[in-house]
DNA sequence: AATGTGGGCAACCGCAGAATC
DNA sequence: CGATTCTGCGGTTGCCCACAT
């Protein structure tokens, strides 16, 4: 099945010698090439326009930057996908030198599974309910009735079966909307702290707690924001730089044990806390 | 060493909207 | 104003390579 854009001629399709790259590349950057249908005549290619096109603006062109991404980049990827979804024009437009077929590629190949991997649905960002998890072969158990040490154990065939103790129990609350020194900056921001969790936390673990006056967040509603299996995922990455052995969250990791929480309704949560400069976070536990 | 499998990525396909005739 | 062509986009395919068996 040929090109229906130029079926009237026979084009060469598949992987692109360096001899044709040259010759685009020489073509293009030396005349102001009009239309993308006559490129391929006038450049001496034996391809469809649309191939030159495709060609050029994934491949070719000077500005692209090549090889892998960086945290930031992935950061903003995660973040732009969330409020736009699948327009992957769109979201790479927010990185200088990347393509829209880099940023999908990307996405499905690694972002799409990491987020799977932290119990968020990568079509919503929310989490997926314990149940489709289940299904997922994720199985975590979270019983403490007091502030007892506790510990997570997973099931999942990935994790190895992983058991984490915690002690004490902090969770770390990672923000979208919290001004911070980290090196995402607006409109992407990121911010790290952490808290003694509440008892009621655990008696009523899908319940938007009230944050008490012991903490940073005095008076201020947040949500239950955590990751089970973010948690077992960074457990022995982050043991190190973590000694609660609980793993950090970043700021994707949407979770409440039973509820789904909204990214947007979460933000909104958020909007009364404190900047960043006011909030001090315990130094026990990370 | 041979074969199977999965991941990553470049390229293709087909549709929709814009531009041109 | 309808038809045709061009462009841009997102989804999908298939090739290549690394790794496991």
């Amino acid at each position: 099945m040929g090109h229906r854009c130029c079926n009237k001629q026979k084009v060469r399709r598949g992987l692109w010698s360096p001899e044709e790259d040259e010759k685009l590349v020489e073509y293009i950057t030396t005349r102001d090439h009009g239309s993308w249908s006559s490129v391929p005549k006038s450049a001496g290619l034996k391809r469809c326009g649309k191939s030159c096109r495709l060609r050029w603006l994934n491949y070719l062109r000077p500005e692209l930057k090549r090889g892998s991404f960086s945290a930031l980049e992935e950061q903003v990827i995660i973040d732009v996908h969330r409020i736009l979804g699948n327009r992957w024009a769109q979201i790479s437009k927010h990185l200088p030198g990347r393509t829209d077929n880099e940023v999908k590629n990307f996405w499905n190949s690694r972002l799409k599974k990491k987020l799977m991997a932290q119990g968020l649905d990568p079509k919503t960002h929310n989490l997926i309910p314990t149940r489709q998890r289940a299904a997922n072969k994720v199985a975590c158990s979270m019983s403490p009735s007091n502030h007892e040490p506790f510990s997570i154990t997973s099931h999942d065939s990935k994790m190895k079966d992983v058991s984490l103790e915690i002690n004490p129990p902090v969770l770390t609350i990672v923000s979208p909307n919290y001004p911070s020194n980290c090196s995402i900056q607006p409109p992407f921001f990121q911010a790290t702290t952490s808290l003694p969790l509440p008892k009621s936390c655990y008696d009523n673990p899908s319940v938007i707690w009230n944050a008490n006056s012991q903490n940073s967040y005095d008076s201020s509603l947040f949500t239950c924001v955590s990751s089970i299996e973010n948690s077992l995922a960074s457990s022995s990455s982050s043991s190190s730089a973590n000694p609660t052995g609980f793993g950090l969250v970043d700021e994707n990791c949407f979770w409440t044990c039973s509820n789904i929480v909204e990214p947007f309704e979460a933000a909104k949560i958020f909007e009364s806390v404190p900047p960043q400069d006011q909030v001090k976070p315990p130094e026990q536990g990370l």
